[in-house]
DNA sequence: TGATATATTGAATATATATTCAATATATAT
DNA sequence: ATATATATTGAATATATATTCAATATATCA
């Protein structure tokens, strides 16, 4: 017998991941039809020969970074869900939350991005698109259902909380997707105006 | 001599005219890379070879296209900032308009799809780009400006107007963006949630 | 009607790139 | 140290599609 099954196991993810990586990367900047084998597995430092022994076409490994990138929309709302706070206190520290990583984290735009890129193309991976289908309403759902629970407590505005959730995710997006073709940083982002969106004023606040 | 000069020029264009709408519908749903020229020709209704009496290339078409979507919402911001209103009251104007807009026109939708797909991504023609560079922050800066004239007529609420200029912005398109890729029509819109992140309350407002 | 310029077609060609594969290298177990 | 399974390479092949081009059609003018 020659190489450990486990040391395998694990030397396989590691270049998996590498290759992942260096996917992400070329699949954001250029798209996934402009994006060649080549680009891919230079920015990885390998052969495309290579590619194969990991991944059975360029396909595959958009859809496993799909994948991945929806998991971590949703995983992200559920934090929000299952945090201790009243849903108006979700809402402001989930926002709170997110324009900071807007700002700070490259991986969240990348994850962004890829998603809206997915969305807006019919030609697209069938996989791809059923994923989508599949797991991109959820973070919607999650947000609605914190909304309603705080009109019925009173620090949500009224209106459908379908309709507030929409405005929620769809303003996160939009500004995703403007940061991450905006180098320029001098613009501090604050929050607290998308918050006032959703937020009842209180008196306190009024006066500020 | 054959056909005379103006009429030729005037097919010419009808022609060019139905291939840019073809592009567009294809651009828009599949992309630039993934779109062939022959997806191009057949929902055109001509042969490919026909395509390249009238552009050179793809690319070019592509280009051609950018330019119009950007000069349309240069335009658009241009009729906000001349209307005969207050600022706090053009900002409440246009958010209305662009939400209704975003309900009821593809055309809005698939201008702005083309132009995200555009900014987001390094693999289309320089052309292309300068374009973009030159183009897409005139209507960022024309919104600024009303942002800072409402805040001398404490109208607009407080903050850098940069900032809100791109909340309002990434708002707009961020719901476009989810709006043409989803079908559901089920939630009607109310841009007053939008403007509420700019505009200072007055005392009616709050009690309602 | 015939002459001529332009439009139009679709097959032929060129080119780019995804994928395969035979050859070689490397790491571990015995 | 050797055997062996797996990793790795890069050239060869297959394929898709952008672009060209020779042939044909069509519309206007004289």
């Amino acid at each position: 017998m020659a190489r450990s099954k486990e040391q395998n196991e694990r030397m396989r993810e590691t270049r998996k991941e590498k290759i992942r990586t260096a996917a992400l990367s070329q699949f954001v900047k250029q798209g996934l039809f402009a994006t060649r084998i080549q680009d891919i597995a230079v920015e990885a430092g390998i052969a495309q020969g290579l590619l194969y022994h990991y991944y059975g076409s360029k396909e595959e490994i958009f859809v496993d970074l799909i994948n991945d990138a929806l998991d971590k929309t949703i995983e992200a709302s559920y934090s929000v869900r299952d945090m201790e706070a009243d849903p108006g206190e979700k809402i402001r520290f989930a926002l709170e939350r997110l324009v900071e990583i807007i700002e700070n984290s490259q991986t969240f735009l990348d994850t962004c991005r890829l998603i809206t890129q997915a969305t807006n193309s019919t030609a697209i991976p069938q996989a791809a698109q059923d994923l989508i289908q599949e797991k991109r309403n959820i973070p919607y759902q999650v947000i609605e259902k914190i909304m309603a629970a705080g009109q019925k407590e009173g620090t949500i505005i009224a209106g459908d909380p379908k309709m507030l959730a929409i405005f929620f995710w769809t303003s996160i997006n939009g500004l995703a997707i403007y940061y991450s073709t905006n180098n320029n940083r001098e613009v501090k982002l604050d929050y607290r105006v998308i918050a006032s969106m959703f937020l009842v004023k209180t008196e306190r606040e009024s006066e500020e």
